[in-house]
DNA sequence: CCTTGACCTGGAGCCCACTTCAGGTGAAAT
DNA sequence: ATTTCACCTGAAGTGGGCTCCAGGTCAAGG
């Protein structure tokens, strides 16, 4: 297992796959990985974890090997891919606001749970605003 | 298919691996969904799309189900996924960031391609600092 | 009265991204 | 010399999360 940060197969697959080149080999007929290939990886690392689909790196992968030209192709596919992070980082953060929110609301539940209600309040504590627990 | 956002198909998937309590029918037999399904179902979207795994929800579920004793230990489920959620947005902008710098790069390599050399600079524009490019 | 259409059921199928398997090779350690 | 070990191959299997199918029921509309 390379310290690509992926697993042997996995990079093994990613040479069958084709998001990954043919990999040289030494005598014995084992993958060597260039600084080439690891640097290649850093980018599929980043663009997987990112949420791209295999198929989309395939694409990318194919750019990059048809040369220079292919630039602006490749930048339009990283900058739609980009607007693609931000999307999820909002959304990300979005329910992560309703999350805690939601922990709010359970603290709010014991914490009256816990009160030993200060003497004279009837109980109208019941079913309080927005209460929608489940 | 209900304004969940889930497709009826999804909804009777959860419903059948019990992620969604057995939902009540009408006299035909079709789904009713109550506003307490719904508002639970708004809780599953939030988790999933957080990227909470299904075995993870069911245990959420479970614990709801069982009453108010259990309220702590969903305090500390969601908490840990909050951790989680953080995490998972520290990475994807720190990859954001990356992909950035790479489309940046690429934006320089063009650059360069178009400015036809101001005369006497001789070429040493080639290899730049940091070009790791492919 | 018949067609259309939306829902029902259990079960099979699908897609993605790996992961595991069976069988084999070659260098290294005891 | 033989065991061990890390790698090799092509192919099959796995797990998660749905999604689709065949066959059936009901209610409403023409």
């Amino acid at each position: 297992m390379e310290e690509s940060g992926f697993s042997l197969d996995t990079l093994r697959y990613y040479e069958r796959i084709g998001l990954l080149p043919p990999v040289e080999r030494n005598a014995a007929g084992q993958r060597r990985f260039t600084d080439d290939d690891l640097g290649w990886l850093g980018m599929v690392r980043c663009l997987r974890d990112t949420g791209m689909p295999i198929a989309e790196m395939l694409r990318f992968a194919e750019l990059t090997r048809q040369g220079d030209e292919t630039i602006p192709a490749r930048v339009t596919l990283l900058e739609e891919h980009d607007l693609q992070v931000e999307a999820q980082l909002a959304s990300l953060r979005e329910k992560q606001a309703a999350i805690r929110r939601k922990i709010a609301y359970y603290r709010d539940v014991l914490a009256a749970r816990d009160t030993p209600d200060p003497a004279g309040c009837d109980d109208l504590a019941e079913s309080a605003a927005g209460a929608r627990s489940r």
